[in-house]
DNA sequence: ATTTTAAATAATAATTTTTTTCCTCTAATA
DNA sequence: TATTAGAGGAAAAAAATTATTATTTAAAAT
């Protein structure tokens, strides 16, 4: 029993082939939108409808298993729960990648003045990737 | 010549009453989504088309007179730009709100870490706000 | 002040994206 | 293996966004 066999397991999800297949894409690429994600998937699934993917970004998303992220001037992508982190953008190679920052004692800050309880945040830092300058 | 006429001007845009409208009504809300703001300007502007909104809100965040704000879980709002800030999202009552942050010091942190040149960052806190606490 | 012209609006149609429906099929359970 | 709740696929529907065109209007040039 395979990692995201498990994970669908854990979020009493009917395992699918399907299933696992997204799952595979999503955990491969990272970050992937709904788009890219239909183009890849038809590789292995080809009559896979956009209507099941649709539907099963949905589902994970609301049992925690996939989280959406909304990336400035870009379609949102997708990826796996896991454990809190930012994202780095390039405006020059649209690369998204994972960045672990400690927000901590911003959010705390924050709190203290707004008044506000946070039990969440998302960060996009947007510039240019080392490989790009 | 007000605020809004002025705006338009600075950014090369032809004034028109539908504009200072949009502008209105966004600088007012402090932030605004499409559909409302196609409820809240149909009051002023009965004939205006759905349309007219699109190209006029794409214009202006072309020209960087606009922002659009990705809300988690929610569809995108639009606010005129200023210096730069960060938001609160209370997920009680969907408020949303500006923040004054300094993330100078985390920026740089992330800078160094990653190699990458940031020129530009979203961050938005989400939780409870004091009145839904 | 009028005329000119480039661009904006409104209406409509066309696209694109997302959701729903319904029927068939399959995974999980007994 | 038989049963059943839920998943997938196809098609349609709904929602969101963009494009097209004729008409009108704002801004610039008489």
């Amino acid at each position: 029993m395979n990692n995201y066999t498990l994970l669908l397991k854990e979020h009493n999800l009917k395992i699918t082939p399907q299933r696992l297949g997204i799952l595979t894409i999503v955990g491969d690429t990272g970050h992937i939108s709904i788009e890219d994600l239909y183009i890849y998937i038809r590789k292995d699934f080809n009559s896979i409808s956009l209507a099941t993917l649709y539907k099963n970004i949905n589902f994970m998303v609301e049992v925690n298993l996939l989280k959406e992220i909304k990336v400035p001037n870009h379609k949102s992508k997708y990826e796996i729960v896991k454990n809190e982190h930012s994202h780095m953008l390039c405006k020059k190679c649209y690369k998204l990648e994972d960045l672990e920052l400690s927000l901590h004692s911003l959010v705390q800050d924050a709190s203290k003045k707004s008044g506000y309880l946070f039990d969440d945040n998302t960060l996009v830092l947007s510039g240019t990737c080392p490989h790009c300058q």
